[in-house]
DNA sequence: TTGAAAGCGCTAACAT
DNA sequence: ATGTTAGCGCTTTCAA
């Protein structure tokens, strides 16, 4: 007996039928009697017959599309919820998405992963381009909020620069005076672990904020806990701080929490602002106010540009193709 | 010009070497020489060549396993942690996941969307079992939330009478007296859509609130506003319910915004419980009591069903596996 | 170190 | 309504 799996071919064997016929009992095609289709359902079943993904693709005509999506985590909402945005974006198209996350391993790791089983990888690849696109294989990457500087390499940016300065401007007007950033820290673990470098918001923050608030920055971790422990040590540091801008909505909720504890008025004696635009936000007491990222535009652009190199006609290889999108403020009540 | 796709035979003719060489290039396989790996690499680029997922992973020994995961929404973090939870778990046994949500279809659409790309399905899929496991086409499905009553369908139940009953017996040792339910209500659109079943959480709590609180029951929609919009349609009909248990912690931050809002003390006037134990609750004001679910117990029991399925040595078909999991109340201050 | 042959398991034309 | 013949594009023996 073979002790392989079971085939197309087992259950045309049994059922006494040919292999085509199993195929159109299976995948319900018309050219079949209803006899000989319950006849085969019902042996497969027995059996235990399930058809290889992988053959069916293969053979068939039209090639199923699918797309890996590399986050941070899938506990911020902020990931979560662009996720959300490119399943809406791609279902139409009837692409598939394959989910991974930093915490899982390496970008690089992932990448590799990934590149066997999607047809185009986007998503949050920390770490060096060119080794990316190694362990890619051929397969298109789509990078967010990093420019690409690699052939094999795509981009959809946020131009933090006009967002930012904008944001203080205003901030500003409504009688801000002296700024403070909670700035992400390096990350603690995997790929480029503690190795940090200025983030885009920090750097388009320090052009903006005036050479006083400029130095009111420290780092903290990623997560509602790293917030709290920020602004705590934001405000140790430099206690004028009348305006604080922290690196997004999560770590946001963490400082509004630990303003609370330590009996500081929000936004009466430090306006807050976070970076993301989440929902959530608007639960917080008082809601949070926050330099929104459009989520949908992200998700939108990303899948244009796998379009365009899956299915723009072009043969590869593709030029870098990178489109920008710009965060913008919305204001609740945290300042 | 054949205008298919490039193929492995394409780059071994530009290259002057054999399909079997351009394989060992592509893979980083040791038996080639330095030389010939950098030819075959280059030409590949040059032409674009992209390996076709479906050939190698046919013709390759180790076949990748890949699961589809289907939630309810992406922007429900219960949904969101549960993913987390599930990408943690079978990330190291080198799994795939394949995310989609009811907000791109029916249950019966995708899983037989899913069918064609995923080893097996995991999730929620609301609708008629029967039709599910025949959309599935052989590929197991593991059901959460609901037994499972036909073969090819497997379960991991929640054991929500269990905890509610020891939820409303503890609360009651905290005074509460009269108790009141935020329901889900029906969908409005897909499958199944407007028809209301009573969920398993509101047959317990009918069964253990005691006569006078089995009727203080309102229905809302799965969203924040839906709780908020559900807790004050209770206290109207309702005002004596001291305690209110809602279907779970997104509607239940919805209800104690409305509270707020309604100058109701929580847990003073209100003690406000939710369903899930989501890690945002912490973050409210008073951080939220709940009826926490195990998500990473859930998870765990999914790929374990998946991993007998699939890895067990019993060749299908298989009797179907439920397993069962017990929330637990997680007590923070509104209640 | 390289090449030739033989599948992997299925679907798509074309018969019949 | 059913069977037959060719592939789909790759990896794996095995031989050179």
């Amino acid at each position: 007996m073979g002790s392989g799996r079971i085939t197309i071919e087992d259950v045309a064997a049994a059922a006494g039928v040919s292999r085509q016929t199993v195929t159109r009992a299976m995948n319900g095609l018309p050219e079949i009697s209803r006899r000989t289709r319950e006849l085969v359902l019902r042996t497969a079943a027995e059996l235990g017959y399930r058809p290889s993904r992988f053959a069916s693709n293969l053979a068939a005509r039209r090639k199923t599309r699918a797309v890996g999506l590399v986050l941070g985590s899938l506990r911020n909402p902020y990931y979560t919820e662009l996720a959300a945005e490119l399943l809406d974006v791609v279902a139409p198209r009837g692409w598939h998405v394959l989910m991974a996350s930093h915490e899982q391993g390496d970008a690089v790791e992932l990448v590799a992963a990934l590149s066997g089983q999607a047809d185009a990888i986007v998503g949050y690849f920390p770490g060096d381009e060119a080794a990316l696109v190694a362990a890619a294989r051929g397969v298109p990457l789509v990078q967010m909020e990093r420019p690409a500087t690699v052939p094999g390499m795509h981009a959809v940016v946020l131009d933090f620069d006009t967002a930012i300065e904008a944001l203080l401007d205003e901030l500003r007007a409504r009688g801000a005076r002296r700024f403070g950033l909670v700035e992400l820290a390096a990350p603690a673990a995997g790929d480029g672990a503690g190795r940090y470098r200025p983030t885009f918001r920090r750097q388009a923050y320090e052009r903006h904020a005036g050479p006083d608030s400029a130095a009111a920055v420290v780092v903290a971790d990623e997560s509602i806990r790293g917030g709290a422990d920020g602004l705590a040590r934001l405000r140790a540091a430099h206690p004028d701080v009348d305006t604080v801008l922290v690196f997004n909505d999560l770590m946001a909720m963490g400082a509004m929490q630990q303003a609370q504890l330590d009996g500081v008025a929000v936004p009466g004696d430090l306006r807050v602002v976070g970076v993301d635009g989440l929902s959530l936000g608007a639960v917080m007491t008082p809601p949070l106010s926050t330099l929104s990222i459009d989520r949908r535009a992200l998700a939108e652009e990303a899948a244009g540009i796998v379009g365009t190199l899956l299915d723009g006609g072009e043969p590869p290889p593709h030029p870098s193709i990178v489109r920008t999108v710009t965060p913008r403020p919305l204001w609740r009540e945290s300042a």
